[in-house]
DNA sequence: CCTTTTCTACCTACCGACCGGTAGAATCCC
DNA sequence: GGGATTCTACCGGTCGGTAGGTAGAAAAGG
């Protein structure tokens, strides 16, 4: 019977997170059925046996690159926003985050999480959703705080954040960086008309 | 040599078309790559021989779902909102009716349009493509339409239509038939909220 | 009206390729 | 030497797809 490290050298983590990085780039070009461990394995240079030694199964795979993905996400969009005191300012900030993490391309594999968002089945989904609806809620609150501060007008929390996230996560789907929207344009325009509208 | 019957009977189309209904409902539930034609075949009633006599290949029987779907929408959504005058009512009239579509039961199956999107490959991606884009110029041509009358301030088409779009077909990921928000009313305030903005 | 032929709508049985996964040996590096 | 790492060789199962057959209805022929 193998026995999985218990605990990676360093340099043993410094491998198993490239395998990480290559699985998600795979996986996010082809899908994850698609994807199969015999190209991950080939991708990261080892044959399929040889990849087992860093994972566990294949879809304990995505569930560390969803759960490196959303790592990646609290770091980079909602630890840096939690503490702004103005909740109107702290949603702006946030989707301007947000739209850059999702266009720009070395953090463009945390659309795996979009993308897959049925794939993971039991504890693992639990997990991942787990961790998604803190965002929802941090939506969610931020835009009753803004309501009852008198900040905004009286939307309902729950369509204000789902339209926000439509309108911030839908970007993977059509997005071409060589297209001839930057993505900090991107982010401006979007909460220019999330925030006043389209009406004069 | 098979042959495919060149005409089909209307009892033959009708079968054909239960057959893409039912394939549509599990590749909806489990996703393209996941559903096998196994699978599909035994819901059909059919084994997967049979089912091979109304469909050329799992790709073509995707294809063929997606067009389905298509029509589904420009039927219910894009062809009764076409004549309106007013692009700015023309865009409410067609946010809430691609609302209630992507919400409603009996027409949800046209989701894997959006979750497969990159699915197809060659010719077949093309055409679907194609009449996707439709969609996308359509939303665009509005939008500048009421920028140019004055309906609406100067936004930027293409932002605008894309948010549109992110808003409405993100639902698909999130919302569930028993929740608290009936599709009437989240058309409805997702409109407000698109039109308005949320400053007060 | 009855037989013969043709066609529709499936079936059984099978194909080669590939799937995720593993046992156990070989190799590498300290 | 001895653990860490990666290999070869293989497992049973399933994948999409097909060759070829057939029951029964419909059409054709006398």
């Amino acid at each position: 019977m193998a026995k999985m490290p218990e605990i990676g050298s360093d340099i043993h983590r410094e491998r198993h997170r490239a395998v990480l990085e290559t699985a998600a780039r795979l996986i996010r070009e082809r899908g994850y059925e698609a994807a199969s461990i015999q190209d991950i394995a080939t991708a990261c240079g080892l044959t399929k046996a040889g990849l087992y030694y860093y994972i566990r199964s294949k879809e304990d795979l995505l569930l560390e690159i969803m759960n490196y993905g959303m790592d990646i996400f609290e770091e980079r969009v909602l630890l840096p926003v939690l503490e702004i005191g103005d909740p109107v300012e702290r949603l702006q900030e946030c989707m301007e985050r947000n739209v850059l993490l999702v266009t720009e391309e070395r953090s463009r594999e945390v659309t795996i999480i979009l993308h897959e968002h049925d794939t993971l089945t039991g504890a693992a989904r639990e997990q991942i959703n787990g961790r998604k609806k803190r965002y929802v809620h941090f939506l969610e609150s931020s835009f009753e705080e803004a309501v009852r501060e008198g900040r905004i007008r009286a939307v309902n929390p729950t369509v204000a954040a789902f339209s926000f996230l439509g309108m911030v996560l839908w970007i993977y789907k059509w997005f071409r960086p060589d297209g001839k929207i930057p993505p900090q344009r991107l982010a401006r325009e979007m909460w220019d008309l999330f925030s006043r509208g389209i009406t004069p």
